[in-house]
DNA sequence: CTGAAAGCGCTAACAA
DNA sequence: TTGTTAGCGCTTTCAG
């Protein structure tokens, strides 16, 4: 059996209280006592035992984080920066996968609740609005990421709109004159968005909005990027450039495009969406818009430890998180 | 507050004990009882508290699983398994990344024991024998993955030297006479295997072992991959084909050699190793050593649940999982 | 078959 | 300042 503080106590030849206050930093303590409790401390290689400290204190230290899969570049590295921020404050992250379905999704959040989790970070694919009804009233949770439901919760996420603008607007600038977008798919979060602002930068520019561009996906893996794009290409009048509402999509839309004989960028500029390290090794390299994902981490982390912390109701502020369009070969220099 | 077993109880007018025994499925309740339990159970939307069932059983209900980090596919496909397998069996997983660094996987192996989880799989990157003195005695752990230390655990992974092999004389096969590999590193344990299998390969064909085509990569990312390959396509005698220790590798050697423009698999054909699906997706795809990883999870969460389970000491037993070699386009037909 | 009660390891009143 | 003690919510002897 492992060392309790009861043992520790015995060594030290003083209360658990005294050992408790040492151990948690506590109040005063006598030198002389601490330097006692010290001593026994590491002599008997003491470790506190998390769940009963939680199980005391009414918390259980442990975050649920909530994501379609960790096999998805994206959600792998966004996991992983989201456990280290927990780490700094003293809390665990517990990960529930989902895999984008809504039922997965639902009894996700009906599962959430004080006996597992203090609170929860979401990053939702098909919840609806209604499905949020399943969470208790006070488990404290936020969202990352853009969705389409209405729910009353924070949310942490770079502005969309604009970064499609931005995606878009660059291909504009470089001359492209059919521009396609791929990922339209009404019950996506990011795809209304994304689609928002490729349609706004569209227009700015002056250039029609032709419906058969607007390449729908049902999922966005590499394989649907790849469908869409070959679609696309088999268009009478095909696009002579595409902006992908993520980072897999582009890649798979890349590999039509070199199936097909279709040079990047020359015949086809490509830009994609998450500044996966991927992207920043396919050939041809990516242009994409990447997020600065630790400050979603980040923030996201650190506004649900306050909101555990201080136990106030949830507020459905938008934290609003930083982008760059990071430019590459796929976009490299104007239409031949 | 969350309601308790002792709600429950006062709602149904028996004790907590009968409460407990319907919830755990225990024993023979009378009916009427029972009838009575569970109507006040859906009443009350009961849920047991996890910390305080675990912290009286005596156990967490948690592993660890301690990997370089999230963001690499490899290892997020994995821990995606992982994370669905131990679920299967009511356990959660506690990630923890160490981001191959010596300190940060000795300070995870030294936090592990009974106050925190019930058990550990291990998939370190830089730890020395010596380190796992930092274990305590009785905490179930086991790895996955080939590694070169040589400590006293049960291990799941496939056979890395067969696999090794088998790229290389697919390589032979094609008739490709200066067979590089890049990868080559004494701290990874992985790296011992892999070019041995490299070597045994060669040396099968009769072909010589040239020091100057082994080249060495202290990470495993791309980035490395691509400086590796570029320095071997400066050779004097560049080589017509390389075998890299893991995709990420790869996919930074297609980098270079796009770069170069050097032609794979024309000039030079490419094999990688993990079978991620990014190796699917790439310009040209990539042939790959796949590993079953649902089989590694599958087998390592089976067995270390079982060794907690049952309480038995560790045995260190090899346990062997498949593969399969994936031929794609990057090693497509014989040398021009 | 069920109730009472002890106690997992810890924290925090409350006393001293 | 430190000791005593009462639980956190649950499982589990031990009686009944």
């Amino acid at each position: 059996m492992a060392v309790t503080l009861k043992d520790v106590a015995a060594l030290a030849g003083v209360s658990v209280k005294t050992v408790s206050n040492v151990v948690n930093g506590y109040s005063f303590v006598k030198p002389a006592n601490r330097k006692l409790v010290e001593d026994a401390l590491v002599a008997t290689g003491y470790r506190p035992n998390i769940g009963a400290r939680n199980l005391r204190r009414g918390r259980t230290g442990f975050f649920a984080l909530m994501v379609p899969e960790l096999g998805i570049p994206y959600f792998g590295e966004l996991a992983a920066m989201i456990i280290t921020a927990a780490h700094e404050r003293d809390r665990n992250v517990l990960i529930e996968q989902t895999w984008g379905q809504r039922d997965l999704e639902r009894s996700t959040l009906a599962s959430l609740g004080p006996h597992l989790v203090d609170g929860a970070i979401l990053s939702p694919e098909a919840l609806e609005a209604e499905d949020f009804a399943l969470l208790g009233p006070d488990v404290p949770v936020l969202m990352v990421g853009e969705h389409a439901v209405e729910a009353r919760l924070d949310r942490v996420a770079i502005d969309n709109v604009l970064a499609a603008r931005t995606a878009v607007e660059h291909l504009v600038r470089l001359g492209r004159r059919r521009i396609a977008c791929i990922g339209e798919n009404p019950r996506r979060g990011t795809s209304a968005m994304r689609l928002q602002g490729y349609r706004e930068a569209l227009a700015d520019a002056g250039m029609p909005a032709d419906a058969e561009l607007v390449a729908p996906a049902v999922n966005y893996h590499r394989r649907d990027g790849a469908e869409a794009m070959r679609a696309l290409l088999e268009l009478p009048d095909p696009p002579d450039a595409v902006f992908c509402f993520n980072d897999m999509l582009a890649v798979g839309a890349l590999r039509a495009a070199a199936e097909r004989g279709v040079q990047v960028p020359a015949d086809l500029a490509v830009v994609g969406f998450d500044g996966s390290e991927e992207g920043a090794y396919s050939t041809p390299t990516l242009t994409s818009i990447a997020p600065d994902k630790a400050a979603i981490a980040e923030r996201a982390v650190e506004r649900l430890t306050t909101r555990i912390d201080t136990g106030l109701p949830h507020e459905s502020a938008f934290i609003q998180t930083p982008f760059v369009l990071e430019v590459r070969e796929s976009t490299a220099g104007r239409r031949a």
